[in-house]
DNA sequence: TCTGGGGTCCTCCCACTA
DNA sequence: TCTGTAGTGGGAGGACCC
């Protein structure tokens, strides 16, 4: 290294993270091209092995797409609680290292390792270290990028991982190689960035332009499809273009918040810090139909089921918002949003459907979902507030109230924000059911068919979605 | 490539208020 | 009392990320 007064920053990032926890608990899938997705005809791709990569599948293409590129691919439903098991048993690697972990995602994670380097060494030795031991932990593989700041650290990462080539044999301990020594790769930039051992590039103080400025605009945070074709119209390419465009142009080109980001980011200056507590700001859950919807009552039950969802989640945080957002993909996958503010953070499942389904009959809307139909439906709650009401004061008014009924419609959703909420009570005492009893020993009425909680209206259509962890 | 699901952040517009 | 303006919050839509 350069220099060891700036901060080492550690971007670790699962390799083909979903697929790979597929193989690991089905070994008879090792070496198979392993897509995990939706197959119906509405499905995408979550995650693919190497192996399918090799046949040009992608994460986000459409699964008939992918099945078009690699007939013999085998297709897995996701497992998100499973998912979930592994990413802590990673977190619980990365914390015996430092406490300054920000999660990104399941499979991926920043560090702040700097004060770990006189206990440990460099950051490419607990990079290296970090790989090792999340191997031994879970026999899954990563890969690590090292630098100063989170944006190369990121984008090291990217230029570690494996090629669809070179895959198959890789162990976590190796000899030193340099990456400029590397074979060929698929496009990878690795100029400035050097390779300490297999699966971790480091780009060290005072090489970050180099490194970055030789990456395709499309690689900084922030550059997606539609700011790309902007940035194009001034004949950008690289970072470095981007690097080279005065200020106030890019502010022009893009927006002011942009615009100075992307100035920030292209000169390679990223001051900010790994944060470990990023709060959660909304929570909600969406579908999208295995046929498109039109009839007002199935989308006031799904809304209910989603509700339902999405006030589990919140209650099990330890969240309440104030926003409910209902979302609406129409068949043309353009997006309509209806959002209701209230005064009174809320958290249950039946209070959140009181207001979604009002927001959802509003007539403009009520007409064209029924003149259209609708693609997708989702419940969302956001503007996370901590005035909710004591849960546990709230339980024990509903242990002294046994005649109350547990789906009673009670009062609508502008009572219930202006007065204490019946509404509320009950989904607190259904929480407390659920607790001791499980998710499906109580449900609204509306939810179940032949003596069971119903899991979706399209029943199953798509398992990617109805395995997951709800 | 005819495009999932769970998020965050930004921008624009509008209404309200001081 | 009326009018113009700036600040603020909410609603809607869009872009982006993994």
């Amino acid at each position: 290294m350069k220099s060891t007064s700036s901060r080492s920053i550690l971007h670790v990032d699962m390799d083909a993270f979903y697929a790979s926890v597929e193989v690991l608990d089905d070994p008879s899938l090792a070496g198979k091209a392993v897509i995990v997705g939706g197959e119906g005809a509405r499905g995408v791709v979550a995650s693919c092995s190497y192996e399918a990569r090799a046949f040009g599948v992608r994460s986000a293409m459409s699964s008939i797409e992918a099945k078009r590129r690699c007939p013999h691919a085998v297709f897995v439903g996701g497992r998100h609680g499973r998912y979930g098991e592994i990413s802590e048993q990673i977190h619980a690697v990365f914390a015996d290292v430092t406490p300054l972990i920000e999660p990104i995602a399941l499979d991926e994670a920043f560090l702040d390792v700097t004060g770990a380097r006189r206990r440990m060494g460099s950051g490419a030795d607990i990079a290296a270290h970090i790989r090792a031991t999340v191997f031994e932990v879970t026999g899954l593989q990563c890969s690590v990028g090292v630098a100063t700041s989170k944006l190369i650290a990121k984008l090291a990462s990217e230029a570690a991982k494996p090629s669809v080539e070179t895959v198959r044999g890789r162990t976590p301990r190796s000899a030193h190689v340099a990456v400029s020594e590397r074979a060929p790769n698929d496009g990878r930039v690795t100029v400035g960035a050097v390779c300490p051992s297999p699966g971790v590039v480091e780009v060290a103080s005072g090489d970050e332009r180099e490194f970055l400025h030789a990456h395709h605009a499309r690689a900084l945070w922030g550059v997606g499809p539609a700011t790309m074709e902007r940035l194009a119209r001034f004949g950008v390419n690289t970072v470095g273009d981007i690097a080279q465009l005065p200020r106030e142009t890019l502010v022009r080109a893009v927006g002011k918040a942009v615009g100075e980001h992307l100035h920030q980011l292209s000169n390679a200056i990223d001051e900010r810090a790994v944060e470990p507590d990023r709060l959660t700001k909304s929570v909600g859950h969406e579908e999208t139909f295995a046929s498109d919807v039109r009839e007002l009552s199935v989308m006031k039950v799904e809304v209910q089921r989603m509700s339902d969802a999405v006030g589990r989640r919140l209650k099990r945080a330890g969240l309440a918002g104030r926003t409910v957002t209902v979302k609406i993909k129409w068949p043309d996958f353009t997006m309509t949003t209806r959002s209701s503010t209230g005064t009174r953070a809320i958290d249950g499942g039946s209070l959140i459907a009181d207001i979604a389904q009002g927001l959802l009959a509003e007539p403009e809307l009520a007409d064209r979902i029924a003149r259209h139909g609708v693609r997708l439906l989702g419940v969302s709650v956001a503007n996370m507030a901590t005035d909710k009401p004591d849960a546990k004061a709230i339980v024990a008014i509903a242990e002294t109230s046994p005649q109350l009924s547990l789906f009673d419609t009670g009062p609508t959703a502008a009572e219930d924000r202006a007065s204490p909420p019946q509404n509320a009570r009950v989904d607190d005492l259904v929480a407390a059911i659920r607790d001791r009893f499980g998710d499906n020993a109580v449900a609204p009425a509306s939810l179940v068919r032949d003596g069971s909680v119903r899991v979706r209206s399209d029943q199953l259509d798509n398992p990617w979605d109805a395995s997951g962890s709800e």
